[in-house]
DNA sequence: GCGTAAATTGATAACGTTATCATTCAGAAG
DNA sequence: CTTCTGAATGATAACGTTATCAATTTACGC
């Protein structure tokens, strides 16, 4: 039997009424080998619940009633320390009060912990300082794996080092690793298209600008657009904001910069914002000016909020299914944990679908 | 120099083109110390970052360097294992995507981060299981804290065991223990007294029905209210929705509830809905009933989500400071912590305030 | 130069679990 | 009754860190 020196005592008094004489130390397996006559490893075997493991069932009950009577539980620091493994994997966003984020994160927690993982969700709130240390602090946890979106595309990954990772973008940004994204290309053609066939000719492009790559692969749709129904596309239509650490900020910079935008002489017939917050913007910069939407001009976003179906008016949106992204950036994850080598990196691009709604009607 | 069993090379291949021969293994303190020629101890004195150490400023120089050169890095789990505490707490919630909680959420975590924190946040979509397997959870992972939003009054806390927490809630249903929430009584006053200024007196009370408790003290507030004004309360205007694991589907049920309210004889002058949720939900309701808002019906919400700037009408509410109940919360448990004995219930309420927007008028 | 105290450094036993190897035990075949 | 085989159990060394105690070095006054 083991000696606990005493300077180890510090332990955990009760905190029950009596006067602090119990000094109530967690059980460990080694008080309920004691408590049951058998071996630590005997125990163990039983406790950890493998299934292909040697026990008989009486020495299976003897255990497991001694763990009950003694209150025992699993100290998962120490196995996951021995084991190599901790059965936790990590989330790196931007920032959870940005409504697109919940749902997806939310949707990558339900699919891990059905395979037994648990989640540790950290914000960067857009600043590569923060993101690089919560890398560090994705190696210090050991989590299993990572489940990242880039704060920018220029974020570093190296330093995640052997931690198996899959990035929540569809930039061309990392070429080289796993991504999981929206094909928000096509889904920026979608709306465009449907302007175009509402009769726009003349559409702003409203983007974040903390996404300077995205705003330029956004660009080159919009020229694209363009190009291909023959006409020149207008310079004059681009809005940019900046995107803040918390999306009511974010939402407020986005009116000054539309604000500013509409009070200007050269006047779309229709915005496309290249997410929600930008469009919902959009309309109460709008409804403010007495710009009457959809009939003066119509808005489309990008994301499909819940915020959107509320506003005035309802918000048509590029939708992104941000549950089945979570999961399959989950299931990703889990796939390359399990086989860690000879993995090619994957790329997928989830479809958007328009939905429309009161803020888009004819030129 | 300790021997490493060839039973655990596992270790971590590493991934680069270069035909896996260098397995490698992540560096140790030991490593360290080798690299340095200096001893395990003097290695962690210094890595350890301990303000009140003893150490020469040139060791200091050569573990650091040699750290850096071999590119060690702590093992939290070790150190958690030894050290008996994890630097974690755990956050339980119903549902993430409920907009009123990332706020809340992320102020938790600003706190806590700035006092060495981490945070593990779980959702326990209102089942009671699932909360108590996340109470499990939490001690397996030895966090040193949580803060817990119950998600019924009747959660059992008990198989916290030594686990300090913190619970969100303004409830008399746990008497006994440490809670911060608002004065929601008070809040839910400043909103019917204002209806009553504008001419309401048929109110309907709107509320979501995973909380029975909550009813029950919303609707003795509502009764009292009436009492006050020498009036009989009216006995007709109650309105229950269930809430579900989705803040999109609380949405949808409580449409159909207030449908079928709405399309009744006895008509109110307006509704006070016991969270935004419910109060987009009566808005959307009545605009498709063309009902106008507010002239023929005033609707006021209770939260302050993002969702109410932006519906139309804006949402009149009682505002929760969300980030300010996570900051006290979060300050709370950390001292909690830090004191674990000789401690009393502390009870804290926040004052609601109320934010007149669009959706209320006179009578 | 010497003795003493203080400042540094070293050695090592935990923390609680799991994976291996070694041992014991039960059952069957000879 | 042996001998052998496989199943069940036991013993024990890690996992990587930190807290203590012991040993060593340095500083300093006489």
């Amino acid at each position: 039997m083991r000696g606990r020196p005493d300077y180890l005592t510090k332990g955990t008094c009760s905190g029950t009424v009596e006067i602090g004489l119990t000094m109530r130390r967690r059980k460990t397996i080694v008080d309920v080998a004691e408590e049951c006559g058998l071996s630590q490893a005997t125990v163990a075997r039983v406790l950890n619940g493998q299934k292909n493991i040697q026990v008989k069932g009486n020495t299976r009950e003897r255990v497991l009633s001694a763990a009950q009577k003694i209150g025992y539980r699993r100290n998962a620091l120490a196995a996951s320390l021995r084991r190599q493994e901790t059965n936790t994997i990590a989330i790196s966003i931007a920032d959870i009060t940005n409504p697109f984020f919940p749902e997806l994160i939310k949707a990558i927690q339900d699919t891990m912990r059905q395979y037994g993982y648990s989640v540790i969700q950290l914000n960067n709130e857009w600043n590569p300082d923060i993101e690089q240390e919560h890398f560090q602090y994705m190696i210090q946890t050991c989590v299993d794996g990572a489940i990242i979106s880039p704060s920018h595309p220029t974020t570093n990954l190296d330093p995640l080092g052997i931690i198996p990772f899959v990035l929540l973008t569809n930039s061309a940004d990392f070429p080289t690793y796993d991504t999981v994204g929206n094909d928000s290309k096509e889904g920026m053609n979608l709306a465009l298209e449907r302007l175009y066939e509402l009769g726009h000719r003349q559409i702003a492009l409203f983007v974040g600008g903390s996404m300077k790559s995205g705003s330029s692969w956004r660009l080159e749709v919009f020229n694209n657009f363009y190009e291909r129904k023959g006409m020149e596309a207008p310079t004059n239509m681009h809005v940019d904001c900046e995107f803040s650490i918390n999306s009511v900020i974010s939402f407020e910079k986005a009116k000054n910069a539309m604000e500013k935008f509409l009070a200007g002489s050269n006047l779309p017939t229709a915005v496309f914002a290249s997410n929600d917050i930008l469009g919902l913007a959009t309309l109460q910069v709008a409804n403010d000016k007495g710009i009457n939407v959809p009939d003066q001009l119509s808005v489309v976003g990008m994301d499909g909020i819940f915020s959107g179906e509320v506003s005035y008016p309802p918000l048509t949106t590029v939708n992104k299914n941000r549950a089945e992204i979570g999961r399959m950036a989950a299931l990703t994850l889990i796939e390359k944990i399990k086989q860690p080598n000879g993995w090619e990196a994957k790329k997928l691009m989830l479809p958007c679908n328009l939905i429309e709604r009161g803020s888009t009607g004819r030129a």
